[in-house]
DNA sequence: TCTTGAGTAGAGTCCACAAAAGTGA
DNA sequence: GGTCACTTTTGTGGACTCTACTCAA
């Protein structure tokens, strides 16, 4: 995409580096808050932003993603990123298809960095508001946050990259002709943002509500949304108490799963499934976490019928082995309803995008070991051609090498 | 602008066999 | 319900194949 260019930064220094976060000083920063005049990592910003309501309305923008120095004046669609002026003329200057970029003035951001506020859907329409015990909620105003820095740092890269599984890019196929006259066909109702990107398939979830929907909604978060629900994020495979709060939406999740989740079953299910089965991950146990939030936050509970159904072997390995579920495992099946965010501007969905495409590019599966005596055994087993080898076979083929390589001797040839 | 071939990356497949899980007496 | 013997299923890693993609000519 963009490459990191000497745009000479925001402070004047001239070296390459992304500027580091002012509060910590040890992450680079993502977002500069305009009131304070400070450039925040994503941490330090949940953290200082969401102190109090009035920090909360300070009015943030991302940070340039060139140069990663100085805050971002302007938002390229075609590029997908967030620049600052400085590195928005540079590359749009480069040559004449560069040039028509269409650009929009970057949008500030409020609220919250990675989301708005949840808040629990009833019914088709209607909203839910309040915290976890039905108590006033002011004081959860935002996210969910954990005790300190660090933890929420890794409570933040953790759920924002289970969100990004929320966001897959469905196969496009380049040379499939037909698919991609059928994809244009559709951008009318999909691509609102970023054009063919296939991605806003899945980022658009006002969908599933209805634009009208999610659309009163919005107005309706603009005015409540210090109400909002915190929401304690669980991941992992891990059973996950279900708070009060959660237990009585639990009810409304089944009833709205069938409605809401369906379409997104059929798209992800066969993929999950399979990275279920290939990564020794019982099936049953993608179909039993009930709890999710779409747009960067993913809250993930267990029903304790659900549960019941992996075989409890299966469920502490997973657990126990893996704080972090594979990516795959997140599930979307019997998934409650999507939350809609309340205030989910088109700066945001496009934020979450580049994030979601950080995320993907560094996305590493590594494979789960479920029995490590059988790793051992596999590391020592004789092998043909990687396959896994008869010992009388591997015998009957040292033998003929050994053979092969006496007559080698013999007739003075070097083996190669 | 389109075509073609080379190069690359990633996913899927195959194999044997110990260990785990299931079943019946 | 517990134990034993037997059968069935699962999981493991490296090499290879296949497909999709990129890039240059």
């Amino acid at each position: 995409m963009l490459k990191k260019e000497n745009s000479g930064g925001f402070d004047g220094s001239s070296n390459n580096w992304s500027r580091v976060c002012d509060s910590c000083r040890s992450t680079a920063c993502t977002v500069y808050c305009r009131e304070d005049s400070t450039f925040l990592c994503a941490g330090c910003d949940s953290r200082m932003h969401a102190a109090n309501l009035l920090a909360s309305r300070h009015e943030r923008v991302w940070v340039c993603e060139a140069c990663g120095r100085a805050p971002a004046a302007f938002l390229c669609k075609a590029d997908a990123a967030s620049l600052c002026a400085s590195c928005d003329a540079g590359i749009h200057s480069a040559n004449p298809l560069a040039r028509r970029h269409h650009r929009v003035p970057i949008m500030p951001i409020l609220g919250t960095l990675y989301g708005p506020p949840a808040v629990e859907t009833v019914g088709s329409g209607s909203m839910m508001i309040g915290g976890p015990t039905g108590e006033s909620t002011e004081d959860y105003g935002f996210l969910c946050f954990t005790q300190n820095a660090d933890d929420m740092t890794v409570d933040e890269e953790d759920e924002d990259e289970a969100a990004s599984w929320l966001l897959l890019n469905p196969p496009v196929k380049k040379n499939n002709k037909n698919f991609d006259n059928d994809h244009n066909n559709q951008n009318n109702n999909y691509g609102m943002l970023f054009g063919r990107e296939v991605v806003d398939d899945y980022l658009d979830l006002a969908e599933y509500g209805g634009v009208s929907q999610f659309n009163d909604q919005y107005s309706v978060n603009q005015q409540q949304q210090h109400y909002s629900v915190p929401q304690k994020s669980y991941r992992g495979d891990s059973v996950v108490p279900v708070q009060e709060g959660q237990g009585k939406s639990l009810i409304l999740y089944h009833q709205q799963q069938q409605q809401q989740s369906h379409h997104l079953n059929f798209q992800l299910g066969m993929e999950y499934d399979n990275y279920n089965t290939r990564y020794g991950y019982p099936a049953t146990m993608s179909h039993s976490i009930t709890d999710f939030t779409f747009y960067g936050r993913i809250t993930v509970s267990i029903s304790s019928m659900d549960v019941s159904v992996v075989p409890e072997s299966a469920l502490s390995e997973t657990s126990n082995s893996h704080p972090r579920p594979p990516k795959g495992n997140i599930d979307l099946f019997s998934g409650p309803p999507i939350q809609i965010p309340p205030q989910l501007t088109p700066m945001d969905r496009e934020a979450r995008v580049l994030r979601y495409r950080e995320k993907k590019k560094n996305r590493k599966f590594e494979k789960t070991i479920r029995y490590a005596s059988r790793k051992v055994y596999a590391e020592t087993r004789p092998r043909i051609k990687g396959r896994f080898a008869k010992r009388t076979d591997v015998t009957e083929a040292d033998q003929m090498l050994s053979t092969q390589l006496m007559a080698d001797r013999i007739y003075g040839i070097v083996p190669s």
